[in-house]
DNA sequence: CGCCTCATTGATTCTACTCAATTCGGGTGG
DNA sequence: CCACCCGAATTGAGTAGAATCAATGAGGCG
């Protein structure tokens, strides 16, 4: 589906440089390592590990988003969760990855090999938590939420996770917010364009969302 | 909407005792305690914890069945997960419960307190990486695939979860279904039926499901 | 036996999907 | 600098699938 790019390029940088924006709620504040690490920049579209490979690794991403997904037989796709800056990915089950990791756009990500152990097993257990919560909190979204629905919670979760109060921006394409909302590309372009024209947003380009009614938006999805 | 039951009764048993079936897969064969814990047992529809209450414990089904589920303002109702005997639930993040806990049918509950720690993080963490992997799965069966596709893939969770390679025993009710696979009850009902008249599944009553062509269920959801 | 809840079945509506046609925007090359 | 190109996004028309509204049927319990 998507053109595989040149194999990522690896850096050995200081924990924390290149960071773009503030650390997101519910993520802990750094992820402690207690091993080396190192930063891995990925191409738009790239691969960073596939569903049933072995699992070897927890992540971080430094800069860009990540999308994390599985594929039905005939090419569907639902996309489970975005990651930005800040946030930790990559856990496993049965030792092995049970979904597809790819780079949005750009991105760096940092690589913490022998995941868990006795001295970050918090960590790791915090944030897998909050990754539970997260999937759930979106099976909701999925499951009993309508378009107009889907689009504005996901807007208001974008806005707080980029700690923002008016202006969104969007690392993903429409595809990838029809596959994360359980949507086609036509109705998220049509839901954008209803919530434009009733001023409830301003779109300066496809990828920037200015919001400006945050209190319609939230009352939509309760 | 349902019927608030009494007190639940509690009451020390030893470990093990009362498991009606075989360990599910992806599930610790058993959850160690390295404290004192009890199990309560719990009425049809009785509440074990609610969205927003503190978390104090984790929660081990010992028989019956449980449902995770959230609320939108309106009544709405989405069941993120069923849990059945052997199957650890009651995970928090920010140390209060996201959703709320009820049993479905009369269950007993074994109670551990004091959550994670040094000794039983192991555990806590896959017991919490597979409700992970289970939510994001489903994400999937609820975000792209069709009404029939949702129940039969609900089906052959079913009857893996039970070991059983004919019979499924449901314990929850057409509503439940429903809200767990994000669509009407009588979309659930249709689908029953028209599985029923193509041969693939017989009813013995509305709670027993046989089987009949698991190969054609397999192959709805690939 | 009758009541009450749950489940099934039918008729109709409506939301989001599908198919199709432009339009937009960013990048490239003349 | 501008014309062109290509993929992404938007918009439109018609359709399909599940929701809704409504009526009937089946169990379980007092």
């Amino acid at each position: 589906m998507f053109a595989q790019a040149a194999t990522a390029q690896t850096l050995n940088i200081p924990f924390g440089a290149g960071r773009h924006r503030a650390e997101p709620r519910r993520t802990p504040a750094s992820f402690s390592p207690d091993q080396p690490h190192q930063v891995v920049f990925y191409d738009a579209n790239e691969e960073i590990y596939a569903q049933g490979e072995q699992a070897s690794a927890l992540y971080q991403v430094e800069f860009g988003a990540v999308r994390l997904y599985r594929l039905l037989a005939d090419g569907r796709r639902q996309i489970s969760a975005f990651h930005i800056a800040g946030e930790v990915f990559g856990f496993e089950a049965d030792g092995q990855h049970h979904f597809f990791a790819e780079a949005v756009g750009h991105a760096g990500i940092r690589v913490f090999r022998q995941p868990a152990s006795e001295t970050n097993w918090r960590q790791t257990l915090d944030a897998a938590l909050a990754a539970l919560v997260r999937a759930q909190e979106h099976l909701l979204v999925i499951g009993r939420q309508n378009a107009a629905e889907r689009v504005a919670a996901f807007l208001l979760d974008m806005m707080e996770r980029q700690n923002s109060d008016r202006e969104v921006q969007l690392a993903m394409s429409r595809t990838d917010i029809g596959d994360y909302l359980g949507l086609t590309i036509e109705t998220v372009s049509r839901t954008f364009s209803k919530f434009k024209s009733r001023g409830l947003v301003r779109l300066a380009n496809t990828r920037t969302v200015e919001v400006i009614d945050v209190g319609a938006l939230r009352a939509m999805c309760d």
